[in-house]
DNA sequence: TCCGGATACTAAAACGGTTTAGCTAAATTT
DNA sequence: AAATTTAGCTAAACCGTTTTAGTATCCGGA
């Protein structure tokens, strides 16, 4: 009797852990009484191609069903080659620009079937290093990439053996690997004239100190903007912050910066994290803006539209960043379409004029 | 002599092609002169257990280097069953809070080799099941979960096979499935106590109409404050607005509650995302923070430490949250440690006392 | 009657690793 | 000297699919 019991207890807890195993293909073929390859097939819609009967097909899709099959895609991909997935690399996950970027990415790709693994550099070559080869142990299918310095020769490489590649926010002079960035000269270019027009003309700008393309041209836009208004001594109206400081210590530079001489009656940040910060030390310091500072920021937040009488910024089209991006992924994905002249691709950013100016 | 110019340029070009195919860990036995299964336990490790001599390991590894080889992760997930991946599924990657979550999960899953496939469910039950199965799919090592309504059957599934899975900020009623969450009764509840302790005696809330535990107890928090102070029609000050609104309409919403009756000194919003729309229209419609109008949020936000007076804000503590959720979650995947007693974590939240109360 | 061509499937190789169970030769024990 | 152990390595199965190259059966035509 207790050997009854034993049983009637045991062999439910056998089958739950026989059910447990994930069902394979075989096992659709086994219970179909068919080969393997006639599931494959009929699960992939080659059917028809493979003269697989209606009834047979119907059957097994059927069966498959019932059982709850569901195919291992790590299978698939060693198989075929292709893993379905999309590297996204940004700078920092927890960004407000990359947070957007993502989001429309992710939703993009999943349309083609792509999944998205998302990394991020957080600024160190090193990382960005590590991450590039991970993400190419893991078979990814392509890569999206907002490319930080000492990433060149590793991204060239991938180019080199045909990976589908986009950079994202940045780009490599000379080369011809798919991009999509905004105009940051041209971006800062308005923001200037706008303050001019308003009458500033003591202006200063805060940067930092990445070693990147887009980086660059914000300043040399600000630089060559001074220096067509004939206005000398440009170098002492930069302030450029580490930017692996802490925030106390580049909020306090920015403030020295603002009080210090030569006087300012205008300041342009030339990134989103910077403007943060600088909202924050001015509303410290108790200023007024825009009557004691007017003040501009490259790229636009939350924070941007809400604090005080609305900060000034030169906004990036973020949604056509993504989609632009996304589009050129799948363009060499999906090599089908016509190779697609234009792979480098220059956005307009747009300037959103609020009471800080 | 047309052949040999054809020769030289085109020999290269087989060259590159060859060298293009990605090495296997076949290409590295041939050239060392061994198996496979000789280099396989060199390079993972197990050269000694295997009793492999010094010098062919320093030979091997040594060609290894060489050659460049990466081991092809998408092969070894399968034969081992390990992907070594992480799905993180959240309800909006552009979310702050995700964002703050994101990154640290990231850091911290990286250093014991895993990495995390990032997913958005927008709350929209479908995606969620959609999502889930994907990540199933890839055979993901594990999952971190902020449960929308509709996956509850879904993740009880897999927690029935075993997947390792934490829940974030969200979980089931009389479940064991690990979770990690934040006080969110309390959260209120402390709010609460400050807005009667400042004096302020007509409160509103403001709430969404997701069907979340935690957006329950929030609610019920608020709902037991004011009955605890004898105060009635309770209904009338609560305002829940839906989450598939526009912004525009869900400010709309907001200032007809803040302008029509019963009239009130304070507001309560339950999510950042409310409390940010909240600060927008209240900055519209010029009112004076905390002249006109108290108003405290739950979770915190850049926005609410630079808006105005600063708001008042129950904070989250993303760093715990991420850091025990990732802790639970290894736990399970790394079977070694012990069993680990308390699996169901409930954090505590904190009062940032700003200028709007 | 035999051939050619559909029709309806299947066997087996392949993807690139890991791992179990040996195998051989040398060293040690009995 | 035979038996056993050890050191150093390898053969081959296996993970779960896809896909190429068949095979077997039937049918119509010459």
């Amino acid at each position: 009797m207790p050997f009854v019991l034993l049983r009637v207890s045991v062999v439910p807890v056998f089958l739950i852990f026989i059910l447990m195993k994930r069902i394979s293909i075989r096992d659709l073929a086994k219970k179909a009484g068919v080969s393997t390859s006639t599931v494959s097939f009929i699960l992939n819609g080659k059917a028809e191609k493979m003269r697989i009967s209606k009834e047979l097909t119907a059957k097994v899709k059927d069966i498959s069903k019932k059982m709850g099959y569901v195919p291992n895609q790590v299978a698939v991909s060693l198989r075929t080659g292709q893993s379905k997935q999309i590297g996204l690399i940004v700078e920092s996950i927890s960004g407000h620009f990359f947070g957007l970027l993502a989001r429309i990415i992710e939703t993009e790709a999943e349309k083609y079937g792509y999944r998205i693994i998302y990394c991020s550099t957080e600024n160190k070559a090193q990382q960005g290093l590590d991450i590039l080869k991970m993400l190419s142990q893991q078979q990814v299918d392509g890569y999206m990439i907002t490319p930080a310095k000492g990433m060149e020769e590793e991204i060239r490489r991938l180019a080199e053996r045909k990976k589908p590649v986009v950079l994202i926010d940045g780009f490599f002079e000379g080369d011809t690997i798919p991009y999509v960035i905004v105009d940051n000269y041209k971006g800062v270019e308005m923001g200037m004239k706008h303050l001019f027009a308003k009458g500033y003309k003591d202006i200063g700008f805060v940067t930092v100190d990445l070693d990147l393309v887009q980086i660059a041209e914000r300043k040399a836009a600000f630089t060559d903007a001074l220096k067509n208004n004939k206005i000398r001594k440009i170098g002492e109206r930069i302030l450029t912050v580490s930017y692996h400081s802490p925030a106390e210590n580049i909020m306090q530079q920015i403030k020295d910066f603002i009080t210090g001489r030569p006087k300012m009656d205008a300041i342009f940040f030339s990134t989103n994290y910077l403007g943060v910060l600088g909202v924050e030390i001015i509303a410290k310091m108790g200023l007024a803006l825009p009557g004691d500072l007017a003040m501009i920021c490259f790229d636009d937040q939350d924070v941007f539209r809400l604090f005080g009488p609305g900060i000034t910024v030169i906004k990036q089209p973020v949604d056509e960043i993504a989609r632009k991006a996304i589009d050129l992924l799948l363009h060499q994905l999906e090599k089908k379409k016509s190779p697609g002249r234009l792979q480098q691709v220059k956005l307009q950013p747009v300037l959103v004029e609020r009471g800080s100016t």
